[in-house]
DNA sequence: ACCATCTGGTTTAGTGCTAAACTCTAGTTT
DNA sequence: AAACTAGAGTTTAGCACTAAACCAGATGGT
């Protein structure tokens, strides 16, 4: 195995220092986000609903009509892992697939059932994640929100390292 | 930075206001996780490592010794994952389980292999991971650190919902 | 009209992950 | 010592997810 190519900068001391500090921070991120993910994973499992198969639903049931494109962009996964996700839910019955009547793309929409089972999934969902932040304050999950947009948008702007 | 209002004004304070704003919080929370996760395993590729690999390398490297109950504690995941992940590790030379010689559970150790590519993936690694959170000054990367240790510190005691 | 291309969507192979059942053995009980 | 128990590790079934190849209908240029 070659050794990789490291950015081109030179190591002074304090860039290690940023390093360092850069990866905690990442690490903490994912250990929050793990624990809440499978908190909620657990919490949906009374609902029989995997937290891929919920976010479709939310997804589907907030923007009905968006197309399976649209949805893995939005939920930010790839349309391979959208089509079978889809292929089990249509198989259960809770969401439609309707092909576009111009151009091309298949039109999303929630079943009767698909509908009913997000109306109790969702706030339960967000009771849950509420829960979860609980021991923030409001002024702290402002706080957290502010830093972690400010985080996101930096993410889509093409590398600038 | 400014502020953003979380929500409209009338639920402010309110209890449908406070599980909003957590929602929002925790959907970018999210996001941020996605993409960082994605752009890290897309990086990893080059070394051959899949994200999971890569902890597992990086952990063992800083524990040797660890038990695979220990690494899966530590990793968050279930000793069935670990136990898989070993398999492929393992037979691809990079650790190596050995069975303890008092009481139970294997000790695990990286190969040379494995320390070998621990050491160039480990700072690249390192690299990206500055790299992506370069927007924000080491004093935000401080409140955002800060912030996250408080929210994970409350995770771990049991629910307070 | 014809063909080339583009682009949603589908399929497939391979990893990651969980839950739950199972194995094996160290340490304990009787 | 024989049997029981508990705990680390393994196995299995099934969903999630990606990358990459594939398919088919739309679009567009000549």
């Amino acid at each position: 195995m070659e050794t990789v190519e490291l950015s081109p900068r030179k190591e002074r001391g304090t860039e290690r220092g940023a390093r360092r500090a850069a990866v905690v921070v990442w690490m903490r991120l994912a250990r929050v986000y793990h624990k809440i993910d499978r908190a909620t994973a657990e919490h949906l499992r009374a609902h029989d609903l995997s937290v891929a198969q919920f976010d479709v639903l939310a997804q589907v049931g907030a923007r009905e009509g968006i197309t399976q494109k649209e949805l893995a962009a939005a939920l930010l996964v790839t349309k391979g892992n959208v089509c079978q996700l889809l292929d089990r839910m249509e198989a259960r019955g809770l969401v439609e697939r309707r092909p576009a009547r111009f151009g091309r793309g298949n039109h999303l929409y929630l079943t009767e059932a698909g509908r009913g089972l997000r109306n109790s999934a969702v706030p339960a969902q967000e009771d849950l994640v509420a829960g979860r932040f609980a021991a923030l304050s409001p002024a702290e999950q402002q706080q957290l929100l502010d830093l972690l947009r400010k985080l996101d948008r930096s993410l889509d702007r093409p590398t600038e390292e």
